[in-house]
DNA sequence: GTATTATTTTTGATTAGTCAAAGAGTAGCA
DNA sequence: TGCTACTCTTTGACTAATCAAAAATAATAC
């Protein structure tokens, strides 16, 4: 979904917007008109400096929309992405800054993403995932990268989610595979990628 | 803004959405294919039962997320309304109806108004106001009919809220006035007219 | 280095929402 | 009744967003 490296092709704008290609070259036009982005043609579309500063703050919003929904309205995990990203686009700023408070100001949300400040500034996530550890450390899950609603079910129910502390039992490169216990649960496994999806600190 | 009995003319439809007459009649048409209103040419307009549910509904969301946004936000009183407008649009059904539990079920909003059920009901409200006493009488304030953040920021330094007791100390026809007394405020006057947007119950 | 394939842009058409202005209908009154 | 003023509807024009299909360009394969 984020590029952060160089331009972000159309066909892929196109892809997740679920618009056909020619729609999204006029969107792009028009957010270049509007000093969001740079359109390059044939090359693709970059984020200017106000448009990754709006970018930071509707991740702002959506994230601490997810923790209202989780922490204050008792939402399943699993189903409040799409619940924010309508109402990150109705919520006032004002509103958003009580809902902050309110909540106390936390600094991840349900997932473990970070939750960028009022001026756009976010604190970098730990680049470590469950595959990068040796067999028999200890490691604190962060943070949780696949946001659809299977993966964070099938997540929760294995008890991984932020916070957690997590072994890492086996390592069979042989088999793709990785073994795991979280806490007092039993021992299960998950595949290469997805324990890259799972991101942890020691 | 909401004509109980008989149609709505266009006019007022047109003025209070701020649109041209000419987009009022087409809106109304095309509402209309879509039941939530009948719609008879220079006649006016008439909810359907299905558009007065929807209606309902929409008024529910509204006070429920104005009751939100006082109570646990902290927001104006006189602020609110604008803000819950716009979210009334956004929030699905889901999370209104955890927004309920949340708040514990209100039956009444901030100004007083009640909150009509999931399913449209809603309570009548006592049709007394402040002028329909007697000198003498303590009345207990029961809702606000003016919705404009002038209004509620005077009511609000008056005393003149929902939930609390106002006593009906003199009523000067000539003067088109009458004197309150809210607890343990200090006296003042209202004209009838201002008199006649508090609804007060014995 | 050309041919094939994939990607992106352009073009032209369609739809929906709006307005201004002209036309049609209605109500009140002389 | 017929005039006047007001309200409402219709018309035609314009804008914005979208799509399908054609054209242009870039990437890949041979």
């Amino acid at each position: 979904m984020e590029c952060e490296r160089g331009e972000v092709p159309m066909g892929m704008i196109a892809t997740s917007l679920g618009v056909t290609p020619g729609t999204a070259t006029s969107m792009m036009k028009n957010l270049q008109k509007e000093k969001w982005l740079s359109y390059k043609s044939r090359k693709g579309v970059r984020l200017t400096p106000s448009g990754k500063k709006i970018g930071m703050i509707m991740i702002r919003r959506h994230r601490l929309l997810e923790t209202f929904l989780v922490e204050t309205l008792g939402l399943d995990w699993s189903e409040i992405h799409d619940e924010a990203e309508v109402l990150e686009h109705a919520i006032s700023e004002k509103v958003l800054e009580r809902l902050d408070i309110f909540l106390g100001k936390p600094r991840h949300d349900p997932h473990g993403h970070p939750i960028p400040t009022k001026n756009g500034i976010i604190r970098r996530l730990p680049k470590k995932t469950l595959l990068d550890s040796l067999v028999g450390t200890k490691m604190k899950i962060e943070s949780i990268l696949d946001q659809s609603p299977e993966f964070l079910t099938f997540a929760q129910v294995k008890g991984l989610m932020p916070g957690r502390m997590v072994t890492l039992v086996k390592n069979e490169k042989v088999a793709d595979t990785i073994e795991l216990q979280v806490e007092k649960m039993p021992k299960f496994s998950l595949g290469y990628k997805t324990a890259q999806k799972i991101l942890v600190s020691d």
